[in-house]
DNA sequence: TCTTATTTGATTTTTATTATCAACAAGAGT
DNA sequence: ACTCTTGTTGATAATAAAAATCAAATAAGA
């Protein structure tokens, strides 16, 4: 598997030791693309196979990875951090994020394109820009459905 | 003043009372444009002229404030949730935040150019957009600098 | 294998935010 | 203006995510 020698290397390169638990957390990370787990979701998974690995652990490899880059912390204002694979070598997986105001569910968008907003900016500010997060709120089509079944029902009577 | 106006009209839209310390709190992050005030920043500003109103009700009303779309909530990873005027009925004040990763200074970009990317994304997903947040990390013009400066002193010698 | 600095688990501590509840005040109706 | 009702507040306690602590365990180079 390729991405885990990188994976190897970044923790070599930044110094720090391959431990039982940081290849564990990375493996939850990875074998769950496209989710995005907190701490707590992360160690509850951690725990089924390696029930002897703590909390805090998970806590302070989530922060240890984050800063080497192969992760990325997300907010969704749920109270918690959210995490995800950065893949930052890997342009076919940037993607933004579209955040249901209504369920909660969170989609992501296999698309960038903001080259022209970035030169702009990078120009304009003289602001050397490194990353981006960008997160749409809206109505997922499951739940503008649920509003014009609603609107249907009411007006029915 | 125009703003504080349509305040009213969206507290009692709403079916909230105006008490001082609604009017207090939004006359202190509305003299703040610019700036990104965390709960406790704002209960200190507030302090000053009303030692009597308390922590908690700073809480409660940008909860509030939030909910009925006069405020933003904004995230920058440093441990609160940070606030600025919504402005939604205002196109013009529309922007951008650029975060820098050396010094956390946080600029905003008075641009918002998203339309293509918007439309794309509500046909391809059929989400409604009814919001977005786009934050660009990377280095201010100062850090870019300094950095600058550090590479040649220790080429230097 | 041995050695040492790093890492970990269990626990406590910190800190942002929310809940609680009696006292209070905004605003509709008179 | 006065009253009444219900929403709101202040002080404080409660909650919960994340960080700090520290002795014991362990990765990895010698």
């Amino acid at each position: 598997m390729k991405f885990y020698e990188i994976f190897k290397q970044k923790l070599n390169e930044a110094g720090y030791k391959l431990t039982t638990q940081r290849r564990v957390v990375f493996e939850v990370i990875g074998a769950n693309e496209g989710k995005h787990f907190s701490p707590e979701e992360i160690y509850d998974i951690v725990k089924i196979d390696h029930p002897e690995i703590g909390l805090a652990t998970v806590y302070r490899t989530l922060k240890l990875f984050e800063k080497i880059g192969i992760i990325y912390r997300l907010n969704f204002n749920d109270g918690c951090s959210r995490f995800e694979m950065s893949h930052l070598d890997d342009e076919s997986h940037r993607h933004h994020h579209l955040v249901c105001i209504e369920c909660g569910k969170i989609l992501e968008v296999k698309i960038d394109s903001l080259q022209a907003l970035e030169s702009f900016v990078e120009k304009e500010y003289s602001f050397d820009i490194q990353n981006h997060t960008l997160k749409f709120y809206g109505l997922c089509s499951d739940c503008k459905k649920r509003r014009n079944k609603c609107k249907m029902e009411t007006t029915e009577s």
